[in-house]
RNA sequence: GGGCGCUUAGCUCAGUUGGAAGAGCGUCUGGUUUGCAACCAGAAGGCCGGGGGUUCAAAUCCCCCAGCGUCCA
């Protein structure tokens, strides 16, 4: 057994095949080397050619089961036929790939054991191993319903060997792999071989590459055995479309067999979505009232026309962004080919509700997997995946007029086809979150008809259409589909409108480009450009987490141009440290590195690769001996915090429920930042009962358990919720144990006894995002100043209202009210005094029946608005009103009573405009208000004797 | 992580070219009634999210920040 990384280019030459009648051919219709046992036989299984041969007629027989109990047995067959042939069972990771930074969802049973595993770095939990790893994939979301084979959700049961050829540690490769297959297929399964092809079709992705064969059986792809042995290398001596290869050292089998295709083929169902759901897909045709749509079209034979559809949906490309209108053309005529005659509006009218009819099971199974292992729907990252299918259930919902609520849906899906899943999140938690989430999306809703209203409130009510952009924006911003919209606008009266064919297929096309355009990221570098090659640093701030200080000698001093932190001018390397380099969200320590000659100051730590960086703020020789000593209160603290951090963690988690994960931390000297999802904002309540259980853990575990775990070991022993602080970079992981209330995988610096920190308090919580809060959290000293400061507060306020700390409240409440009052009546006071002066008449002329007044006053542009409504309200005296003042630069009114013969003859902007310049100043307004300033107070007398100079008065 | 939009009275929201902060509902008072979201009259209730800038003048224009919403990765 010998892994020939030629085999990719050559093709395979595979004895176990030959050995069974098989023979290798050349597709007509694809062009890919297949094989197969039937000398007639001339495409491979997998093309536009190859129909489904097993609707109808179940080409694995002897299984009448369905749903969840097709299942169940079909997985079992699978399992314990790989666990005879030396293969240890691993039990399913969660979906949330929560071990990973790359992707949020399992998409694959490889990505259990991506990247560590796959790399090298870490042991797979067996080998070879055998496993049914329920997985999430959302790119075809679209076509979920309508083809007849997708899903969202699915379970892909796999053999996996991992061979180190180097390390004599070998399993098996090629030939046994497919003989494995082909005897899972024919014996177990006892499918007719001569159903059977194996189509090569070489595999590379992500950097690696390999032999590859699809399993194609009855027309439908089973499984896919796939061999990964090579890896990109410039000097690589195979060539696969332009990238050069070389063999690994690590030899992967990745093999994945569709459950629910299995389950299918057993079935022999029209869909996919009856063989897996048939309870869901009867009750919702019930609830619908599916039967009377089929009544409308009378005497049309729908079992025959749905076996048609779904043979047809076999062999034509359904993917997304697939125009729903233009699908059906080809539908119509394809069915014509074959003597199935139906209208355009038969064919919708049936296509359209069984569409959503099979995609609502599919996606509540996906919604219940996500929120089972403890997601909470969000507006951002992976939150955002679950929101966006709950919304599109419900909008499935609406769209078939069922009158059910989410959670009913859930709850009837979850008693059907989850009954027997262990799950995180518990039955009430996730029915709750998804209340949550109908009460959101009904929200939604409720806004859609204004917005709407308001984009189109332009649009004739006859227009057939409404503009592009509009669509998008509303799609964009709102979240409008652009039927909804249409349909929003119909219903308030704009009833001719109609969507134009093909939008949805442009607008999935424009999100593509804008996603595209806005892929161009920027990568941030580290610290260091160059890092010199040098051993790691060795960590003592793990052993003793009290030791302060020790002697190291110098590996490198590296000049830093433009430091980060203030005044650090160099990044020394060290053979070991005692000093913690920021990491975890835990802040890097500070301290001192001296020599018998020279002192410098530790401004930062900092970790790049295997290596500390002390950033100091001088050089050092390479190759002195040097005594470091940390700043010990600075460390305590940040210790305190860090420790603190966890323990109000686990707290949250039991006061608030399973979905509480850490979404991010940080902890510095002042104060610890803890992010946590949760579905709805915290009440001070809620704070206080964490805050009391964090302290009451203080209290009672007296030691901390500190261990280092293999990777395997640790997902095994404690699962992953171990990965709070984020996907873990080594092979082995370090966990911090709080007896049972809290376990984590964390490389941060912990206290052994948690009574060292004190006390902690929780200061607030704040919204970071939808479905997330941060806890400011303060510990030790830091508790301690968080309450000395409240208690100065308190003081400095009480103080200046004169009042003892127990009377504050109350006696700020009636300053407040006093102070609310007394504005009141200044204001009133300001009207009076606006009035008198304006009714005394001074300085008042006619001229022509019309009153003038130019007056300087004393006030602001407030007062004086004031002041001129009263003068140029009465339209019984026509009024000219040019007011003056000196404050803030000097103002200017000009005000004229509306609609009279003052208004008739003056226009205040021209006034105004003519008499500002003398106050350097300008303005401007309506032309019976016009105000303006300037900037010199003292040409005021100037302006207001030009205004009487305009008006005739001098 | 990125794009777009929003933030005005307790709630739902108007606010045009920058020029005196509005409506409906709710609350309170009085009247009329007492029958399901009743009617009439009146009143209270606003740092127009925060910070900076432009301007004589900013809810309005520009920049930064925050929160909310939405779409995408």
């Amino acid at each position: 057994m010998e892994a020939r990384p030629g085999e990719v280019m050559d093709g395979l030459d595979l004895q176990v095949l030959r050995d069974r009648g098989y023979e290798r051919k050349i597709c007509r219709v694809s062009g890919l080397p297949f094989w197969s046992p039937d000398a007639e036989r001339t495409t491979s299984g997998d093309t536009v050619e190859d129909e489904y041969t097993f609707i109808g007629q179940p080409i694995i027989q002897g299984w009448s089961e369905r749903g969840l109990a097709l299942k169940n047995r079909m997985r079992e067959a699978f399992l314990s036929a790989f666990e005879a042939n030396g293969h240890t069972r691993v039990d399913p990771y969660p979906v949330l790939a929560r071990w990973r930074d790359d992707i949020h969802l399992t998409i694959a049973s490889i990505a259990d054991f991506q990247p560590h595993v796959t790399s090298g770095l870490a042991e797979p939990p067996a080998n070879p191993l055998t496993i049914s790893q329920p997985c999430i994939r959302l790119t075809d979301v679209d076509a979920v319903g309508r083809s007849g084979r997708h899903l969202t959700t699915f379970e892909m049961m796999a053999h996996h060997v991992f061979n180190r050829p180097d390390d004599d540690d070998e399993h098996y490769w090629i030939e046994r792999c497919v003989e494995l297959c082909h005897e899972l297929l024919t014996v177990t399964f006892g499918i007719d071989a001569n159903e059977v092809t194996y189509v090569e079709n070489p595999w590379s992705g992500g950097g690696n590459a390999g032999a590859a064969v699809e399993v194609i059986v009855g027309g439908l792809e089973l499984a896919t055995l796939v061999f990964m042995d090579l890896e990109e290398h410039p000097d690589g001596d195979v060539e696969i479309k332009g990238v050069r290869y070389r063999t690994m050292p690590l030899q992967i089998i990745d093999t994945g067999y569709g459950l629910e295709r299995f389950c299918w083929a057993a079935a022999g169902t029209p869909t996919i979505y009856e063989a897996i759901y048939p309870e869901s897909v009867a009750w919702l045709k019930d609830l619908s009232s599916f039967q009377k749509v089929l009544a409308r079209h009378d005497g049309v034979d729908v079992d025959r026309l749905l076996g048609e559809l779904s043979r047809l949906n076999g062999i034509m490309n359904i993917e997304a962004g697939v125009d729903a209108d233009a699908l059906r053309t080809v539908l119509l005529s394809r069915l014509a080919e074959r003597g199935v005659s139906v209208t355009a509006e038969l064919l919708r009218d049936v296509t359209e509700p069984l569409s959503r009819i099979y995609a609502i099971p599919d996606h509540l199974h996906a919604l219940a997997h996500m929120l089972g292992d403890g997601l909470v729907p969000s507006n951002a990252k992976d939150g955002y995946l679950a929101r966006m299918l709950a919304r599109r259930v419900l909008r499935m919902r609406d769209d078939l007029g069922l009158k059910v609520t989410l959670p009913d849906l859930m709850a009837h899906h979850i008693d059907h086809h989850l009954a027997d899943r262990r799950m995180k999140q518990t039955r009430e938690g996730l029915l709750h979150i998804l209340a949550l989430e109908e009460a959101r999306y009904g929200e939604m809703m409720r806004k859609s008809e204004r917005i709407v209203r308001k984009a189109i409130a332009d649009l004739s009510e006859e227009a057939d259409s409404v503009s592009d952009d509009v669509l998008f924006e509303l799609a964009d911003v709102h979240g409008l589909q652009p039927e909804i919209t249409i349909g929003v606008a119909r219903e308030a009266g704009w009833s001719n409108l109609e969507l134009r064919a093909g939008f949805a297929a442009e607008m999935a096309e424009r999100h593509a480009r804008i996603a595209k355009e806005a892929a161009r990221s920027d990568s941030n570098a580290g610290l260091i450009s160059a890092l010199p090659d040098l051993p790691e640093t060795m960590p003592l701030y793990y052993d003793d987490v009290h030791q302060v200080d020790m002697e190291a000698s110098v590996l490198a001093c590296l000049p830093l141009s433009n430091g980060a932190v203030e005044g650090v001018t160099h990044a020394v390397i060290l053979d070991k440290t005692c000093f913690y380099p920021e990491g975890g969200g835990q802040e890097g320590d500070h301290g001192r590195l001296t020599t018998e000659a020279i002192e410098r100051r530790v401004l930062d730590t900092q970790k790049q690769g295997g290596l500390v960086l002390h950033l100091t703020d001088g050089a050092l020789e390479v190759g002195d001996l040097v005594t470091g000593s940390l700043d010990a209160v600075r460390r305590k603290q940040l210790m305190d915090h860090h420790t603190a951090v966890h323990i109000v963690g686990g707290a949250a988690r039991r006061i608030l429920g399973p979905h509480v994960f850490q979404a991010g931390a940080n902890k510095s000297v002042e104060s610890a930042r803890l992010d946590i999802t949760h579905h709805t904002r915290l009440s001070r309540d809620d704070l206080d009962a964490i805050e009391h259980l964090a302290n009451e853990v203080l209290a009672q575990v007296h030691r901390t358990e500190k261990t280092e775990l293999e990777r395997k070991e640790a997902d095994r022993k404690w699962g992953f919720d171990l990965y709070q602080g984020g996907a873990p970079k080594g092979a082995t992981v370090r966990i911090l144990r709080i007896a049972d209330h809290d376990v984590q995988a964390c490389g941060g610096t912990h206290h052994d006894e948690p009574g060292r920190i004190g006390s902690i308090r929780i200061v607030r919580s704040t919204a970071v995002q939808d479905g997330v809060e941060r806890l400011t959290i303060v510990a030790g000293q830091a508790a301690l100043a968080f309450a000395r400061q409240q208690d100065a507060l308190l003081r400095q306020a009480s103080e200046a209202l004169s009042v003892t700390p127990e009377d504050l409240p109350r006696a700020a409440e009636r300053f407040f009210t006093e102070w609310k009052e007394q504005q009141k009546r200044i204001k009133q006071q300001d009207l009076e005094i606006a009035r008198l002066r304006t009714s005394g008449g001074g300085g008042t002329t006619e001229v022509d029946g019309v009153r003038m007044i130019v007056q300087e006053v004393e006030s602001d542009i407030k007062q004086m608005t004031t002041m001129v409504g009263a003068m140029t309200r009465d339209p019984k005296t026509p009024t000219v009103a040019v007011l003056g003042s000196k404050d803030a630069g000097g103002k200017l009114l000009v005000a004229v009573t509306e609609s009279s013969v003052a208004a008739e003859r003056y226009n205040a902007v021209d006034i105004l405009r003519a008499i500002a310049p003398h106050i350097r100043g300008g303005g401007g307004g309506r032309p019976t208000l016009a105000q303006g300033g300037g900037s010199h107070p003292d040409g005021l007398d100037d302006a207001l004797n030009e205004a009487r100079t305009l008006l005739g008065l001098s």
